[in-house]
DNA sequence: GTGATTAGATACCGATCGGTATTTTTAATA
DNA sequence: TATTAAAAATACCGATCGGTATCTAATCAC
């Protein structure tokens, strides 16, 4: 493949992405996605198999866009307290970022594909489950450090913190207003504060 | 309007709520109505404008079917207080009755149809503002009774309990594991428990 | 620079889309 | 029971769907 062609394979994921992500995969149709690349179908074909290869690629590129900012802090942060303090307030600020992107795909993905698209679905799962496993780990170590007292749950507390950033995120999304995620932040740190050592 | 018309009327409704619950606007066909119904498009549209029309009426019925039985128990109870235990072990259970219904309504509208119908998506914005608001004025009520401590924010709760569930929801509906929601309501009782008085 | 390769445009495919005009059938009424 | 109203089926509409075969033009290696 050439030079050209891999910056247009590109071009087509980057422009194509945020519609899949808005859409869903069955309201975006072929002409939605010409026009977002100005290509013809012809020339997005010869990239991708078909409209679902290029559906699970582009929401693929959108969870990478989303997370990877909040992973980049928290790698940089070599204790797990700092790394929790970083998510929360990560996630105060994500309505705005997801907003730019056409929402959280996480939550797009796992509704729209539910009944509609089992590829997609899996894939909306499998990254929650990976997330939501990332979180798990970042406590267990909270625990080790004795930043968290030893009867803190990880399991438990991933589940209830993941479970609260979706719902603040679906709040914030439907009703335009980043309240509901700064309130669940609120929630999510004083859980962790309730959890703390002495 | 005949007896059999108004039988009939309600039959398409009822065998076509759970596909666009499911399935959402765009990507309900035609086809899929006729085949849940049994009829042809020629009956359905003596009865419905168009499909948007049949829609909005489909998503109303099945918010009330999934909401109904818990103004019912609310109702029965006459202290604030017993309203919102009533809550709590409703939704603990949410998981399941949604299921059968194909999810939450107001999840699936509020995400399936944010950039794709804006009739539905505002629909589904107005009804999650009415039940956020059914619960303020419980919450109110609670404070009222003295319940709750006069320090406690009945919109701030309101906007938590609520956001709290949706996340609840969306994570038990996306796994099919009913312990999102169970570890949820814990969350929100423990959080009705803080701002008890005394 | 030239031939081979492939990126990309064009034109077309059958199927299905939402919707409607018309016809048939059913039910209400007198 | 005959007449009338409307419920429901049939047949059809243009538009669009996802996908492909073919052709042209740009890029590649040599």
């Amino acid at each position: 493949m050439s030079d050209k062609a891999e910056l247009t394979k590109a071009h087509i994921l980057e422009n194509v992405a945020p519609i899949f992500n808005k859409k869903g995969f069955v309201a975006t149709s072929l002409s939605d996605l010409t026009q977002a690349t100005g290509l013809t179908k012809g020339a997005i074909y010869c990239h991708y198999d078909n409209k679902e290869d290029l559906a699970v690629q582009a929401y693929k590129l959108m969870v990478k866009k989303v997370i990877r900012p909040l992973t980049e802090v928290m790698e940089q942060q070599s204790h797990a307290s700092k790394k929790l303090k970083a998510l929360t307030n990560y996630y105060r600020n994500y309505h705005k970022l997801a907003k730019d992107f056409g929402g959280c795909p996480v939550l797009n993905i796992g509704i729209n594909a539910h009944y509609t698209n089992s590829k997609l679905f899996e894939l909306a799962k499998d990254i929650s489950k990976k997330l939501e496993d990332g979180l798990r780990m970042i406590l267990v170590d909270a625990v080790e450090e004795g930043y968290l007292k030893k009867s803190a749950d990880p399991d438990v507390l991933a589940s209830k913190i993941f479970s609260m950033v979706e719902g603040g995120v679906f709040m914030a999304t439907l009703h335009h207003n980043g309240k509901y995620l700064l309130l669940m932040m609120d929630e999510v740190d004083q859980i962790i504060a309730v959890n703390r050592k002495e």
